[in-house]
DNA sequence: CAGAATCCATCAGCACGACTGATAGATCAA
DNA sequence: TTGATCTATCAGTCGTGCTGATGGATTCTG
């Protein structure tokens, strides 16, 4: 009763076309179809909404003051029925991403996924920091669809990635740490081995990157950001993105390791990582690309204003017509918007 | 296409109950209609909403993950529908209340209007600060329904008045003030003719309340908040607020007048009044109500659950049927919910 | 394991509601 | 005034969505 989704297109349409011929031009309907419309309407909710004493029917103020929930209204029965198109092309029904602690801060993720929530505005979107294995155990388990994590040396043949970024460690301790006095120019590797490390990583000790674990003593915290007071702290030295220990360094409260023979900066590459397993939904793939299209250290994915065209066209259906005054010449109504189908007979 | 209003309320309460047919008994509907209102959903969208392996089907991730959106269409559906309802029987489509700065921080107007707002969630309610001849100006001109100020002396025959709330005017000064030194005790209304007062008041110099205006020079501000500066600075004295100048008199930057012969406390009546010329709508009724019903000047309005039982009463209707798994008993549905009106025969 | 109960899908049939197309009255611009 | 364009009204038609009955399937109970 009242209002119905037919009501309200109709009613929104005479109020920006100005006319009810003009709004059932724009509807490929007859004006009489309009007119008994909004009588109708005005009728079952005994309230007028245009004023018909000139030519052309004025909307009074009550009508007015309906109009933004109605157009609201009308914009989201548009978005859950492109949310539902798309769906039936693959688009899952939420999006669960997996990301490295370290990485939080460093890697265009969140730019993707600002492009991906103006793509896909209904999408449930889920972001969890979980450490490398963790990351990947969830991948495993379905609990999460995508992971970001620094690149693995042993690959499960199930999982696939992509190569999205690049991420320097830097190796850096407190300035005021005593190893840096003892051998103030340079340190060697066997130096660091005897130092104590500290170590971002999962709780389960295996499955830590050869290239990061150097020294015999390690201490383990799952954050980066308790490594980072931990070093600071003077516990000990560790290998933590350059994005996030920039502003520690130049302060002053942390310094990078002075390299000797090992190298004291290191690049390492961020993937992408999801299971063969479980085929990726459109939003998935969508992310993948758009982490891809341009990575980029820092964050700089350009909010590019025609890359979403592309993708966007599978939702061009549904598209509420806009309104358009100057449509007034040609297009007589079509007759008839019965769709014949499933009939009785 | 794709979801309607039926649509969307069959899909609704085909989740909530959790069986088609349970649902066909909460809509008032044969079950096979719901089973048909579905399958053509579906085959519409390309998209399976329920798995029917079992006896009961159950949805699927996609079909839940547009349950949110959907129940929120269908509230807001409500909502519309309500505020075009309650529109027919006298709902202004936006109320303007025009506040007396000096009341801004004071009464409690604002919780009248969180029950408003909660009585009436379309309603555009706009709060303007205007000093008190301005405000007055503005309900004769018809930009604002209610003015919140002072009582006053003169009145207009075509105003209406009611008052709500009571606010503690005290004399202040700064503590350094030299007033203060030269007569230590009591300050005689020959004294404080003298100093300078700062005046809060509109532009306009006349229409200032014989009470209040006490020296022979005035420095006048329209804010409140500019008149505790200046009252702070040094420039004078003035009548605040008591509220609005507790902070200030704790601190010991603010003095109260010492009394001497004339009352350094000045208790006004605050006074919602509104033009005879436009009756009031529905929500600057209940707008007056709200403030009038429970006064007392520091915002003691109860939210109390019950009390917004009666009015809101006339929005019953489009009450949608709270899903109600213990209904499967009785109620067959009743036949035919057409209407017969405006037959063609 | 059989019978009762409940559930869903399907089908034919019907009916109301919405649209069409034509007509008449009203209003504004030349 | 004429012409153009607007709205309201009316009868007629078409189709969508409902009803009511039937059959297959599943679960529960004794």
């Amino acid at each position: 009763m009242a209002f119905d989704l037919d009501n309200l297109r109709v009613f929104l349409a005479a109020i920006d076309h100005g006319s009810f011929s003009a709004a059932a031009r724009a509807l490929g309907r007859v004006p009489s179809a309009v007119s008994m419309t909004i009588a109708h309407l005005e009728a079952e909710l005994d309230l007028p909404l245009f004023d018909r004493a000139g030519r052309e029917p004025v909307p009074t103020p009550q009508a007015l003051a309906l109009v933004p929930q109605a157009r609201r209204l009308a914009e989201q029965f548009g978005q859950l029925n492109r949310h539902a198109l798309s769906m039936t092309q693959g688009l899952e029904p939420s999006l669960v991403i997996a990301v490295a602690p370290e990485l939080v801060a460093a890697t265009p993720w969140s730019d993707a996924l600002t492009t991906l929530s103006v793509e896909f505005p209904l999408l449930e979107i889920e972001v969890l920091t979980a450490p490398q294995a963790d990351a990947l155990a969830m991948l495993k388990s379905g609990r999460a669809q995508l992971a970001l994590v620094f690149e693995r040396q042993g690959l499960d043949p199930s999982e696939q990635f992509q190569e999205v970024a690049r991420e320097t460690l830097v190796a850096v301790v407190a300035a005021s740490h005593p190893m840096l006095a003892r051998e103030a120019s340079a340190l060697r590797d066997e130096h660091l081995i005897a130092e104590r490390q500290i170590l971002v990583a999962g709780r389960d000790a295996c499955d830590v990157d050869k290239r990061i674990s150097v020294s015999r003593v390690q201490w383990r915290t799952d954050s980066p950001v308790a490594a980072l007071r931990m070093v600071s702290a003077g516990l000990g030295w560790a290998w933590l993105p350059s994005g996030f220990v920039r502003a520690a360094l130049a302060s002053g409260e942390l310094v990078q390791i002075p390299a000797g023979n090992f190298t004291t900066a290191l690049q390492l590459y961020v993937d992408v990582v999801w299971t063969q397993t479980r085929p990726l939904g459109l939003a998935a793939r969508r992310f993948v690309e758009l982490l891809n299209g341009r990575s980029g250290c820092s964050g700089a994915i350009a909010s590019d204003r025609a890359a979403p065209a592309a993708p966007a066209a599978a939702f061009s259906a549904f598209s509420d017509n806009a309104p358009d005054r100057a449509s007034r010449s040609a297009a007589p109504p079509r007759a008839g918007k019965r769709r014949s189908s499933a009939a009785s007979g």
